[in-house]
RNA sequence: GCCCCGGUAGCUCAGUUGGACAGAGCAGCGGCCUUCUAAGCCGCAGGUCGGUGGUUCGAGUCCACCCCGGGGCGCCA
């Protein structure tokens, strides 16, 4: 049931289970209980009616009606209505209504929790590669990987963040093999210095042998024959020099893997600074490179051929599929290993050493093909069971690219990719500038703060936008970084989320230092008597539900959407309802523990998301 | 050529797996600050849901075909 609205949803449907039951001897059927879609629908809907009536070729409305008849809701609702073409509209008690919230006021927030017993999940994200600068791209399989990690813990999983890191292979020895060459000092070199060394080794280890072919064939000039073949020479030199420097790294040559072992080092401390700008949480215990793999490829190998599920095929190994034309390659002709090769030893890793019966790729779209041959290939060996005998969930989140408003890839002006720490220190000066121009207003919240904290404040509104931006509509499809729209700050945007929380949070404030300074925490109950306390009121009692199909459709954008809802309702009820100047005491004592819940509910998701909530802004 | 993902308001996106007249946010227009933060609230306007057929009491949602855009396609990662 996504759609729950706390407990009191689930009675409500199981009740109306129940009365289907009684009703209709031998049919059972769930209640499509969600919540209604507008007030005069009452605060539930369900819509069983229709599917029932169909089964039974009976008109729904009366199946509707003879449901009515056989539930037993007087203690939970005042009213229910059958209306349009069979629906049942349902509106609560005050009375159930606010005992409702009275349970939800805890320090769970109606957010169920799995057993102990449950089992992990394990999580891939991030997935930098050693001696290259982040981009944009990094940031969806960082911040995205962060948030469903939080999700998951939030719900009481045990949570494994693996970072899969690009740190071997010939594309790291030919990097390391350049810089050793030319004595570059490794201990004070800058990720940008690695990244330059990375490009000119690739330059330099790309033969053209295609180009030569083509140069012969068509009876070009000496001279540029001769030009093109010293390159194909001078290429096939650096890679011979590459792989020897990889041979030495493998057997465990001192200084090759100390020099190693620095970049790594050197790409990581910018990892995460990065990390820490993002408010991700990330460090080495979470590293799980390709270099953690590498003594198991061979094993990889042989028991796909020995349990008869790897074959060869031109000098190759391969894994053939049943229903598909091109298998998965895992060895290379000339011995080598894959990058899938690597990939089917992390997933057994994760499975049979760490436990996880759900395993989740935060990884760009484009491998969507590869993941789903190394995952068959995983369910043909048998590696994604547990001992227990349950099969493990296996599954790629498939994130888009980041677009510019051109609808091309992001480029800088001067056409070159974005790094991402130009991308956030961007974004976090747009964030400090609004917060200061609007700390300038002499009644402003902020105006007594000093330019430090203001700093922080708008570097976590910055943030805010960029993260919501990039987290609240489908993960799957591209998306176009706009940050002029994000910065915006209006409408559905991280930082509206912010201020809903800070305008809150404010009003505590006042009232801790003001009337009720004597006072502990409100702690009388709620009973919202005005429409916009009540909608606010049903909106609380969904949170959890919202993180439980966050959860489920691995999509971050169900708690942005539900977040957005409540702080639109809160800030409908702070219009339309005043708080601490309310006459009246019981009513004031109400409204403000229905704010106080709505600001502990809108941090909590904001944390779940890795998003600041500041006080004041 | 084959496979995958998209096409919903001027722009950016939702649409709860087939249900009430298709919803938001920007942008546009009109109201609301001597009252708890106007990064806000209330209202107006704006859509042949890419197209054509089909299934159904009911289709943006399911099926078929077509059009447009993007991505991928064995010894790179």
């Amino acid at each position: 049931m996504s759609w729950d609205a706390g407990d009191i949803a689930e009675q409500l449907a199981d009740r109306l289970r129940d009365a289907i039951s009684c009703a209709f001897p031998g049919h059972t059927a769930p209640a499509a209980l969600r919540p209604s879609a507008k007030p005069e629908f009452g605060d539930f809907q369900a819509s069983f009616a229709m599917a029932l009536g169909k089964t039974l070729g009976r008109n729904p409305r009366e199946v509707a009606a003879e449901t009515l008849a056989c539930a037993h809701l007087e203690d939970l609702v005042e009213k229910a209505e059958i209306a349009g073409p069979g629906f049942v509209n349902l509106t609560l008690t005050l009375s159930a209504l606010t005992r409702a919230l009275a349970e939800h006021d805890s320090p769970t927030l109606g957010v169920p929790s799995c057993s102990a017993q449950t089992h992990p999940v394990a999580i891939d994200l991030c997935g930098v590669n050693v001696a290259k600068q982040m981009h944009v791209g990094h940031l969806r399989a960082t911040i995205i990987g962060d948030t469903l990690a939080r999700v998951h813990e939030r719900l009481g999983f045990k949570v494994f963040r693996q970072n899969h890191l690009g740190d071997w292979g010939l594309p790291i020895a030919m990097t390391l093999t350049a810089l050793r060459r030319d004595a570059t000092d490794l201990d004070t070199i800058t990720l940008e210095d690695l990244n330059r060394a990375y490009r000119n080794a690739q330059a330099q280890g790309a033969a053209d042998e295609a180009g030569l072919a083509a140069a012969v064939s068509m009876g070009c000039g000496p001279h540029r024959i001769a030009e093109l073949t010293e390159q194909n020479e001078g290429a096939a030199q650096t890679i011979a020099d590459a792989k020897r420097t990889l041979v030495a790294l493998q057997s465990g040559d001192a200084a090759a893997v100390a020099d190693w072992k620095r970049l790594i080092e050197c790409t990581m401390r910018e990892v995460y600074q990065v990390a820490h700008t993002l408010n991700v949480a990330l460090s080495d215990d979470n590293n799980r490179g390709e270099s953690f793999y590498r003594d198991e490829l061979a094993g990889v190998v042989d028991e796909f051929q020995s349990k008869g599920v790897a074959r060869e095929d031109a000098g190759a190994i391969v894994v053939p599929f049943p229903d598909r034309e091109r298998p998965l390659l895992i060895r290379k002709g000339d011995g080598g290993f894959l990058y899938a090769t690597t990939d089917l030893a992390a997933v057994r890793y994760r499975v049979q050493s760490l436990g996880s019966a759900r395993v989740i790729y935060v990884v760009d779209a484009r491998q969507r093909d590869h993941f789903r041959d190394v995952f068959e290939a995983v369910r043909l060996i048998g590696w994604d069971m547990l001992p227990d005998g349950t099969r493990a969930q296996l599954v790629h989140l498939p994130f888009g690219a980041v677009l510019g408003k051109d609808k091309r890839p992001l480029k800088t002006r001067s056409g070159e990719n974005f790094t991402l720490k130009a991308l956030l220190d961007e974004a976090i000066e747009r964030g400090r500038r609004e917060v200061h121009a609007r700390a300038a207003a002499p009644d402003a919240p902020t105006h007594s703060l000093d330019p430090k904290a203001l700093d922080a404040i708008g570097q976590a509104v910055g943030i805010a936008a960029v993260k919501y931006a990039d987290m609240s509509s489908d993960v799957t499809r591209d998306y176009v970084f706009d940050l002029d729209r994000m910065v915006s700050f209006e409408g559905d945007t991280g930082p509206y989320i912010q201020y809903a929380h800070a305008r809150i949070a404010s009003m505590m404030t006042k009232y801790s230092q003001g009337a009720g300074a004597t006072k502990e925490q409100s702690q009388s109950l709620i009973h919202p008597i005005e429409p916009s306390e009540r909608l606010l009121a049903l909106a609380l009692l969904r949170y959890g539900a919202a993180l439980e199909t966050s959860a489920r459709e691995l999509q971050p954008a169900r708690v942005c959407a539900y977040l957005f809802d409540l702080a639109n309702l809160f800030n409908a009820f702070y219009q339309a309802c005043p708080v601490l100047k309310c006459p009246d005491e019981s009513v004031r004592e109400s409204r403000l523990r229905l704010a106080a819940l709505t600001r502990r509910t809108i941090a909590d998701g904001l944390t779940v998301l890795g998003i600041e909530a500041p006080e004041r802004m």
